[in-house]
DNA sequence: TTTTTTAATTATCAAATGAACAATTAATTT
DNA sequence: AAATTAATTGTTCATTTGATAATTAAAAAA
């Protein structure tokens, strides 16, 4: 039903975004929504989200499938920030220090619920764009690191082993449950996110230091 | 169209079987069926994967959620052995030995698709039972872990932390998701699971004594 | 055997879903 | 004021979904 005597201040006139802006709100807003709902969620449900009608979703993306790839590029290969990278390399600092900047900037752009959702839901999927993503957290963070600790304890230079990654996996898997037991499942015990990464740090920096130096012996 | 002269042995007829031995039948295979495909999908599929008609499932469970729930319990309560809590008490052998132990008997039974992807869709549709398992890990197994580990470095007893049962999450959690990207995601190194297992725990030990060493000084 | 019980099927319903299109309306630009 | 186009309304069509009612047939009881 109508307000009888609506004054100037009028209905919510449909708002016109130009083509590019409007398509940017789909897929930030559609981030949000397949989050909640997961990927088989109804278009009729994200388009009332969005509160615009359905069909208009069919304007800017050929179809469903193609708008989750969008999400997907706009969660997994967006929010990279590139300095990071040497930052984990910088050896002006002490691997400790560099360590707990890093996880700690890290999680503080992962540890929310859009991205820990898109990235479990995805994974459950069986999306590529996932086992892609870990081989990039791989490359780019884990070896680093244990290179980095070669270099701290004064070993010699050689190629990463498998179950050196692995280890690094094992503390970084715990940082990153410790995200999802936050946000995801909200049963965490301290919400002191900063000392709970540095603990972890110190059992990745103690257990890698025994690990190198045995791998040294063999 | 019907075979032309099929013989004694005749077109499968129907199956007959008792109501308990169907019941537990259709909560078996929904596990399986669930567990690949989503707690959203069709109870048609899963008739179909049972080799039954759809209506027949709701002679057996009111609605699609009461199948949902047994599956819960069938998952989350039954598979939890009674005789893996003495285990971590079992102050004959070093805590090493212990964890070692008990991470690989209870990794060897929750290590499996099913279990996992159950775990991770519950989790993901925030239902309670989900967080009522983290409490009974938190109780069953790292708070125990802790009071053993105090006990280990003759250190007197007293109720735990919350920075310390958090360490150990880290740790449980850094396991849980090497199950995780070996099951699931298919992404693992080193499929070494007890060689694994063995670096975490070496971590765990060390990390929690440095934690409780600093924690009886404050 | 005949009767009774009940497991399982067939046939359906009403609502929701996804893809797609035509016609219309209205905000912005020219 | 005219041209452009963003967005809506309204609709279609084929599928899919959870659930129910009525029917059929296999096994157990008489």
């Amino acid at each position: 039903m109508r307000q009888p005597d609506a004054p100037e201040t009028g209905p919510p006139k449909r708002k016109r975004l130009s083509s590019s802006e409007r398509r940017q709100d789909f897929i930030n807003q559609a981030i949000g929504f397949f989050a909640e709902e997961g990927f088989e969620s109804s278009t009729r449900g994200l388009a009332k989200k969005l509160g615009v009608t359905q069909p208009l979703l069919y304007r800017y993306f050929p179809s469903k499938d193609d708008l989750i790839s969008e999400v997907y590029d706009a969660v997994y290969v967006n929010r990279w920030q590139p300095e990071w990278e040497p930052l984990l390399r910088d050896r002006s600092r002490t691997l400790v220090e560099r360590l707990n900047t890093f996880y700690n900037i890290y999680t503080d752009e992962i540890f929310n619920r859009e991205w820990l959702r898109i990235y479990l839901f995805s994974g459950l999927k069986g999306v590529d764009i996932n086992r892609r993503y870990m081989q990039f957290v791989c490359h780019r963070i884990l070896e680093p690191i244990i290179i980095e600790a070669r270099v701290e304890f004064n070993l010699p230079d050689r190629p990463t082993r498998d179950c050196e990654v692995e280890f690094a996996w094992i503390i970084h898997g715990g940082i990153f449950y410790y995200g999802v037991r936050d946000l995801i499942y909200e049963s965490v015990l301290s919400t002191n996110k900063e000392r709970v990464i540095e603990d972890a740090i110190a059992a990745l920096i103690a257990g890698l230091k025994i690990k190198l130096l045995q791998d040294q012996e063999t």
